[in-house]
DNA sequence: GTAATTATTTCAAACGTTTGAAATGGTGAT
DNA sequence: ATCACCATTTCAAACGTTTGAAATAATTAC
């Protein structure tokens, strides 16, 4: 049986035989109603299914408790997991999330911004996109008083915005610290596109981590991927091309990154490969699937940095910190050990 | 600069010095409003920026514009890609997607569609979790008319509803013949767990193509697994119990299984690991860096599922299709090759 | 030049809620 | 009996749209 007539507050009214504001306010837990009738209309209202209107709520308001977000795909292990935190503690905290995926494309990103603003979102959270170096389709938020939270991704200039971000170079620092431990003295560095920030600073901790073990540097020993599998296999051609000083472990940029090397050595030196050690970014689940596994992961923690991502969303429109005072959260990495 | 009085047609009435319901009229490009006024008030309102609120629209309308989407969860490769036929398909027909994970709990499967009803979604895909066997939580939609279409799983018994469902029975056939293409004879099939309707879907693929190519079956070749590591492996070690009668090949109901079973045998039995052929559903991008591959894999483009599951959905609330003619519709799986 | 017709614009109510201001009813003090 | 003072309830406007009906302006016919 569909019902006709929507319960409405009016409809609740009218059975009650009293007005529309006493309902409401009674629903409101009001000071200034009466227990007794307070309890009538709850309980009215229990019986009867009784559900507000969001978009009169919201219309009222001036609100939309939707809050959006935009990211380059799902199929990343990083913003899928990002996105359960995100989910999580948007929940929690009676906002809807709107997932909006750009695959990488400046165009969709701005088509997203647009859809999103057109949604009235109360709040946007962004992973920008690998091109992304104009901001005016972000700025039309802030101008209209609506926050943006950039986080996974550092907008390259500085521009001033509110981040939450993985602190990769404490990520970067530890792998390379425990391969160290491990007496490795040739730690080969594979990073991912140079336009990319993290890449520098997972560069950094890589660096940081070397001097403060009084390793010398050795330039040979790093080299870049732009993550498909042909510019990798360049950069580990590179990397094994010094035969007299050939690299004994390897960190990499990323696990999928790391995944084509090993294959691709597995291909061609299969013996060597044996020897080396690895590690990546990602704490990927089927890392136990591989026949020579890393030894351990950069867990990056995703879920985290989402989290903190809303969480800082919420704290800024709830205006219990000022637009103005720049933000900048590092969810910290944890090394995971294998075995 | 933030704008503190807000675009709204009542703003650009006044800046145009007309009606409210004129501007209104000329947005929306009504036949009785004059071409040249039309003209004025869309300069205007690009002008000024002006977006129409949403909030406002969906009160006037009893719309929300919004999907909602239960699934249980997103980090399981199908889901995810479903949803990014779900996401593509509603935004091109101006909806927007609210997704809620259950992690198969039936508990927050009914806290999940609560919150989507108070958000008055006007439709509701569902992936229903692993043990949910009452609808009540789900019959609220019904009630109040918001059409409901089951996706990806199949709800247990004959519960009167529309779906959208993978083909498994046909993926699991093609599978079936193409290892029997390949010559084998002793073919196993590792099956999920009982409860889940795909699991007998897809034995009855298997069976069907044994015996169209009349293949004799034979009940030690097939086992179930739980999903979960140990009970997979306890599948593998019934199935290799029988040692004159050891399969060849082996069709498993996902890939998650197939790849715990590979890691098993690589451990105890390489050398005839290494003379099987696999095969198992999802077509996951990992397949590449194992070092026993699969064969092929049974793509169940989710993608399509997730498309034809919104476009089943926007169909019923259109009306275009009425409410009690249930429908049932199977995307096929594509069988693909590897090298 | 007036009436009839058509084109265009405006009015006003409605969608379902919230909320400050005003109204109502009752109690106790004088 | 009158007044002041609470407690409680109701009024009425507002949020930003849409839309059928009514009003007005412009055009045509005679």
């Amino acid at each position: 049986m569909i019902r006709n007539t929507p319960v409405t507050l009016k409809f609740l009214a009218e059975k009650l035989k009293m007005s529309v504001s006493t309902v409401s306010k009674a629903l409101n837990d009001y000071p200034t109603i009466n227990a007794y009738t307070k309890k009538r209309v709850q309980e009215m209202a229990r019986e009867l299914h009784f559900t507000p209107n969001k978009s009169a709520i919201n219309l009222q308001e001036r609100k939309s408790r939707i809050i959006g977000i935009i990211l380059p795909n799902l199929l990343d292990h990083f913003f899928t997991r990002s996105i359960y935190g995100v989910e999580q503690f948007a929940t929690a905290n009676g906002y809807n999330v709107i997932i909006k995926q750009t695959h990488d494309e400046l165009e969709k990103e701005i088509q997203a911004a647009d859809m999103l603003l057109k949604s009235r979102v109360d709040g946007l959270i962004i992973a920008i996109s690998k091109n992304t170096q104009d901001f005016a389709h972000l700025g039309q938020f802030e101008n209209l008083g609506i926050p943006v939270v950039y986080y996974a991704r550092n907008p390259s200039f500085n521009l001033s915005c509110h981040k939450v971000l993985g602190n990769t170079f404490q990520g970067c620092y530890e792998a390379s610290r425990f391969l160290i431990q491990r007496k490795h003295r040739q730690i080969a560095y594979l990073g991912g596109p140079k336009m990319i920030s993290f890449t520098h600073d997972r560069f950094n901790g890589y660096i940081h981590a070397l001097r403060d073990h009084d390793i010398p540097f050795n330039a040979d020993l790093v080299a870049y991927t732009d993550f498909d599998q042909q510019s990798t296999i360049a950069a580990i051609q590179q990397l094994f091309s010094n035969t007299d000083y050939l690299p004994t472990a390897l960190v990499a940029f990323k696990e999928s990154v790391l995944f084509d090397a090993i294959k691709y050595l597995r291909a061609v030196n299969y013996a060597h490969l044996r020897n080396m050690e690895f590690i990546g970014f990602g704490n990927h689940a089927f890392i136990s699937y591989l026949d020579i596994p890393p030894v351990a992961s950069v867990e990056e923690q995703p879920e985290d940095v989402g989290e903190n991502a809303v969480k800082l969303l919420l704290q800024l429109m709830n205006k219990e910190i000022d637009h103005s005072e720049y933000q900048k959260i590092m969810v910290d990495c944890r090394l995971v050990v294998y075995e």
